[in-house]
DNA sequence: CTTTTATTTAGATATTTAGCTAAATATCAT
DNA sequence: ATGATATTTAGCTAAATATCTAAATAAAAG
C-alpha cells in the first residue's frame, strides 16, 4: 500500500498508468508519451513493478506491460474506507477484456 | 492533485490525515502520534497544508487542524474516475458533525 | 515585563529520487 | 557471427525530502 502510494506520488506514472489503462503497450511506446529518456522511463516502470501496480511480458524483443487495475482499486478502495469515504464499486468486470481478472473467482 | 498524491505518499501524513479524520487536533497532540520531532511533523503539516488537505485555526496558542474531508475526496474520486474505477461516492454529510462545513472562523 | 507553552522557522545533514549518458543484455534478421 | 532494435543496468549529478537541534515568534500567565 504504501509502496502504491509512492507510486502514484509522480505524475509520469500516474499518466502511464492511465495510457496502459486503454491497452497494454511497450516500453518503447509508453516512452514516447513523455520528453524523458528510455532508461528514466525504465525507473519509472520499475517502481510501478515494484508497487505490483503493472506486470510485463516479454514478447520478443519487447516488453509489453499491463496495468493491474485490481490492484490499484484495490488500493483506492481501502483507503478510501478509512475516511469513510466510501464505496469504490469493485471493478465491474471491465468492457473490452483489460481488465484485470486475476484474482478470487469471485464466489457468488 | 498532484500536490495531493505527494502529500498522500508520505505514511506519516497519511496517518495524520486518519487521526483528523476522527476529529480536529492540535499540532502537539498530533505530534504525539509520532515518533519525530515537532518541527518535524510541523513540516509534514505544512505539506499537508500545501496540498489543502488540512487547515489550521489558530486557538490561542495552539493551532487546531481539521481535515479538509472533501479536498481528499474529490481528488480520490477524479484519480478513480480516470480508471473507471468508479464511485467514490460523494461525502454524505458527515453525521458527527466534523464535515467540512465550518468557513467562518469565530470572528470575535 | 518575564516566563512558560505551543508551534514554526532556520540552518545543517543524510537519504532518496528523477534525470542523464554510456554500456550491457537479449532477441531478431541477415 | 554481425548488425540492428528494444530495454535494462550501471554510474553519476542535481534536486527534493525527511530529519535533527537551536532559535524565533506568539500568546497566556504570573
Amino acid at each position: 500500500m504504501n509502496n502504491v502510494f509512492k507510486a502514484l506520488a509522480d505524475p509520469t506514472r500516474r499518466k502511464v498508468l492511465e495510457l496502459l489503462r486503454q491497452r497494454p503497450m511497450s516500453a518503447g511506446e509508453l516512452s514516447e508519451h513523455f520528453p524523458v529518456s528510455r532508461p528514466t522511463m525504465s525507473a519509472h516502470f520499475a517502481v510501478l513493478r515494484e508497487a505490483d501496480l503493472i506486470e510485463s511480458n516479454k514478447i520478443g524483443t519487447t516488453i509489453l506491460y499491463q496495468l493491474k487495475l485490481s490492484v490499484l482499486e484495490d488500493a483506492l478502495l481501502s483507503f478510501s474506507q478509512l475516511f469513510g469515504i466510501g464505496a469504490v464499486e469493485r471493478a465491474a468486470t471491465k468492457p473490452a477484456g483489460n481488465g484485470q481478472p486475476r484474482k478470487q473467482p469471485r464466489r457468488s
